[in-house]
DNA sequence: GTCCGTTCCATGCGTTCGCATCTACCCCCA
DNA sequence: TGGGGGTAGATGCGAACGCATGGAACGGAC
């Protein structure tokens, strides 16, 4: 085998391996979408109540929306209708006149905790009925890695090209 | 240990390893849709071409829905602008006054190959920099399994709740 | 042949998205 | 102290989405 071949099985299942993990995300967030409890929050909505709801003094905007599936203008405004909808407040950030704290309200919170045990139901339902025990803990092991071996957000727009896992000086 | 709680942990090991999952592709996907290489087409349009690229013969409009992340609307009128384009061609189905078959063009079929090379070097960057040959494998693995579990989405309509794994009548 | 329920795709409509851009504010250095 | 580059969030705007629905074609019952 040569060095090219060898690397071209390397692509190959990178490839595969991206393409089953993908459609496995697919077919499973179809079937999580179709569950009846989306009716007072979308689910990209309990998202971003779900992560606030680990960060008991509130977030900031621009920290939301690196967790987040949504650009910043479409955070902006998701959070302005969840503001409304009161399950979110909105004040400045103290010591910076530009940012915004996020924080749920009580409502908020209790959706949170209401919407999120029926969600984590469904989960079990469809993906702790697919695998077992074993099955979880290494998905859960190399999915972890893979996110964790991904460059922060920050560096990709200087340079994606650049030395993976070199350390910073 | 208590029967609730090993139920419970299985549980919480189904939505640990889902969050991962989820965060993990979310990680991925967002650094995929950087690349340079969608000014063509988007990444959800190359995914409808990429999947026409395995049906030589052309494809249902049905059944690119079933395989496609949009809703048949959606889907419907994607296809609608990938004719407009000059990527696909669109025939009434042999046998079906209904139905449509949708097929690439020559253009189209040249597109994809194109874009599906550079987009495979970019998995093989973000995906198969960050695993091994052994994690890849270890993760087409369980997500192949993931997938192979869930119903399919024609009885989803009638009771997620029935028995797992039972066997069609 | 006719009827009736179902399937397939298209379309009207309101919502939400991302991109580009704007304003306000922060920080640093001369 | 005042200017200039950089950052945080909001907003205008066109594109794309999903839901609900419409019209045409299928297929089995009678």
């Amino acid at each position: 085998m040569t060095v090219q071949d060898a690397a071209a099985v390397d692509v190959r299942a990178a490839a595969v391996a991206w393409e089953e993990l993908f459609r496995a995300q697919v077919a499973i967030m179809r079937r999580l979408q179709r569950d009846p409890i989306w009716d007072r929050v979308s689910l990209r909505e309990y998202d971003v109540l779900f992560t606030l709801s680990r960060a008991p003094g509130g977030l900031r905007l621009r920290d939301l929306a690196e967790s987040s599936l949504l650009s910043q203008p479409s955070l902006s405004r998701m959070v302005e209708r969840l503001e409304e909808d009161g399950w979110v407040r909105r004040a400045p950030a103290p010591g910076d006149g530009r940012g915004v704290l996020v924080a749920l309200t009580d409502d908020g919170a209790a959706l949170q905790r209401e919407v999120g045990r029926r969600h984590v139901q469904a989960i079990a339902h469809y993906v702790g009925g697919a695998l077992d025990a074993e099955q979880l803990a290494a998905l859960t092991r190399v999915a972890g890695d893979l996110r964790a071996a991904q460059p922060g957000i920050a560096d990709l727009d200087r340079g994606a090209e650049g030395d993976r896992g070199a350390a910073a000086p």
